[in-house]
DNA sequence: ATATGTGCAAATCTTTTGCAAATTC
DNA sequence: GAATTTGCAAAAGATTTGCACATAT
């Protein structure tokens, strides 16, 4: 009576269809909330809704410089600032397996945990009613009005746990 | 029938006995596990076990040079790696409130998810049997061998959802 | 026309590293 | 005494900011 969802990126990418999960236009997010649309922004806004990995600021830097070799870091950076705010994308640290830096995602009509395995650094999304249950539990019982839940967990993957280090 | 634990970090602080969350001692684990002890280690572990907040690199360091003038801020990222290296503290961001920074707190007993205000700031922990489920749940449904596990939520509490903008 | 967004370059914040001297076992 | 740890100073990595110019509504 498992009812979880369990997706290696690199299998089910960022399908949104897979799993049930799936993300609002950012675009059409964007428009509703009144935000004033440039150039860069579809841009930017454009890679994120589609790519199939979670992007930091330097990939997506390099990423839309490609289609506009003029953008800047600082836009980069000015434009992930807006989205969170907005609570339209979700930021993740994947367990820091390499570096500092911050990865993004569109934010998905059903919140999901990251599962990175610091052996071989596969990363694993998890949604489960368990998940949501634990959240509305948070929410009920210390009175608090959520607007985003970062579940990280970080460990060795099926694999990894059998191989000797 | 709720079984969980609400506390904020003012109200019940680290005290070890509040709501049966328990840390082990830092020093004994570090003996066991063959580590040689050193002056400087000394001072950063008790002052991690004992704090009653979570710390963050620079904060750790102050309250360090106040013992002994002479540490310095790379002994104590050096420590904080060993410990985490260990698994005896967990890595905290606590939704990124203030700055990129990362607090640390000795692992305990149970764990437990943070719980940000991002108007007031104020941090609660949060353990539940829900908790352990759901942490079981992933374990068993991907067949990961979890080492750590990072819960944040970030939101409006009680209070400040109350009050306009 | 006005308000807002952008590139550029410099600054800031946090964390890491190479190396010679000091400490621990 | 050999191996490990430390302080120092410099570097690296990630993100932010001030300002003059460009763009969107």
């Amino acid at each position: 009576m498992f009812r979880g969802v369990v997706a290696t990126e690199s299998q089910l990418g960022r399908d949104p269809n897979a799993a049930s999960i799936t993300r609002p236009l950012l675009m059409k997010e964007l428009a509703a909330r009144g935000v004033r649309m440039t150039a860069q922004r579809r841009l930017l806004v454009g890679i994120i809704q589609d790519s199939p990995r979670h992007l930091d600021a330097a990939t997506l830097l390099e990423i839309a410089k490609k289609h506009d070799p003029r953008i800047d870091r600082a836009t980069v950076y000015r434009t992930i600032a807006l989205l969170k705010d907005r609570g339209l994308i979700d930021e993740l640290d994947l367990m820091h397996l390499e570096g500092e830096k911050h990865y993004y995602e569109a934010k998905t009509n059903r919140d999901h945990g990251h599962i990175a395995c610091f052996r071989c650094g596969a990363i694993m999304e998890y949604a489960s009613s368990s998940f949501e249950r634990l959240k509305k539990e948070i929410a009920q019982q210390s009175e608090f009005e959520i607007r985003t839940v970062r579940l990280e967990v970080g460990g060795l993957c099926k694999k990894c746990k059998r191989r000797p280090s």
